[in-house]
DNA sequence: CCCTAGCCCGAACGAACGTTCGGGTGGGGC
DNA sequence: GCCCCACCCGAACGTTCGTTCGGGCTAGGG
């Protein structure tokens, strides 16, 4: 998949456990954490699959690095939240993040939203990840009381759903393409605030 | 898992290719496609794995099958359109039908979702789902346009986002808990047309 | 009552899996 | 000029994978 490891120049330059990461991660996202083999990871950096081992401990071990990484990611957005603004700004400003940090570590948040809890690492991550939801689901429910929003949406469900669509960007948001990028975040945001319609009753059957 | 295929009284109830389909796809959805076993499925239907083969022609045949309901019911929501509806009201209605059929047919869409393409079974599949998401981008540039909507809205990315929370609903909704279902279809739609705050520029900072 | 057909089983298969092993190689510090 | 160690390799390990095989129950029609 990858050339190995050689400048053009012909010199050898060898591995460290972060490029091979970077790596394995893109694998993982490509076909499936548990549908990428050993053989795979070895074909896509250009090594031999014994030399894996050498940088990491084994396959389990670069999902939970990757894991760890985009899980701090995530937490720091949080951390950074102004408290003293009102609640529906802090909402849209962590709407905005989210899009914003998935866009930067794209490939190891995408791995995070596909867990299925298969082992231990993953179960652990998962379970960082409700804590993460938790927190959220708080501050929706802050802004639907505090803010001037006028219908009685329900914070649990208000919040899947914006996370929905905020979390969907993974699924086909490619870096490489386009520099349309800046304008991502704030579609989402728009979107969120304000749906297609500004106003109410536009659509007159609304889907009936 | 399950129990082994006996009534209370004790007398044998053999499977059919449709009853044992339905235990695979929820093992699937559990464990993911490829961390699925035949053991596990084994497990799950309480029949030894040897036995499967008797209803199907193995492993990737239930995928196959279970693909083909999902995307089959997809599409029947396309070609029951009214297609003399202006097109905002029109894409509110495969909104809200999308969802309805997401929850219907819940882990066969679910399995649809989070297919990677590592066979040829999972490309096809890949294929089919392309033309039904080439088909919505159709409609919501429509509505973009005919629509009392004011922005200048880009239609591929609203798509991508709207269909993004719509989907987003197969991650978490579970039909066994909770009498709110029918709520979910409607919060979709509401949020989707108006956003959090019906009118313009409510949040001042909008997450800057 | 017996025979057939539908459904099931445990045992075994070759292939592919993640990991281990012993050893090779080559460039930077002494 | 030599040695060391970071980095790499192919071969092999034991395990688990999806699938096959040959045969055994049992309900229902004759």
């Amino acid at each position: 998949m990858t050339a190995p490891r050689r400048t053009e120049a012909g010199q050898r330059r060898p591995y460290d456990t972060e490029s091979l990461l970077t790596v394995a991660v893109s694998v993982f996202n490509a076909r499936g954490y548990d549908g990428t083999t050993m053989e795979h990871l070895s074909a896509a950096a250009g090594i031999g699959k014994s030399s894996i081992y050498h940088h990491v401990a084994g396959k389990e071990d670069l999902l939970q690095r990757a894991l760890d990484r985009a899980l701090n990611a995530l937490f720091s957005i949080l951390d950074h939240v102004d408290p003293q603004a009102n609640s529906l700004d802090q909402l849209a400003t962590v709407v905005r993040r989210s899009v914003e940090t998935l866009m930067r570590e794209l490939p190891y948040v995408t791995l995070l939203l596909r867990l299925r809890g298969n082992s231990r690492v993953e179960r652990d991550a998962l379970q960082r990840r409700r804590e993460f939801d938790a927190r959220v689901v708080e501050l929706v429910g802050r802004a639907l009381t505090d803010g001037s929003v006028t219908r009685g949406l329900d914070p649990a469900l208000t919040t899947k759903l914006i996370f929905g669509m905020v979390n969907s960007v993974s699924e086909w948001y490619r870096p490489e393409r386009g520099p349309d990028a800046t304008d991502i975040p704030d579609a989402v945001v728009a979107l969120v605030m304000h749906g297609l319609t500004p106003s109410r009753g536009t659509a007159s059957l609304e889907g009936r």
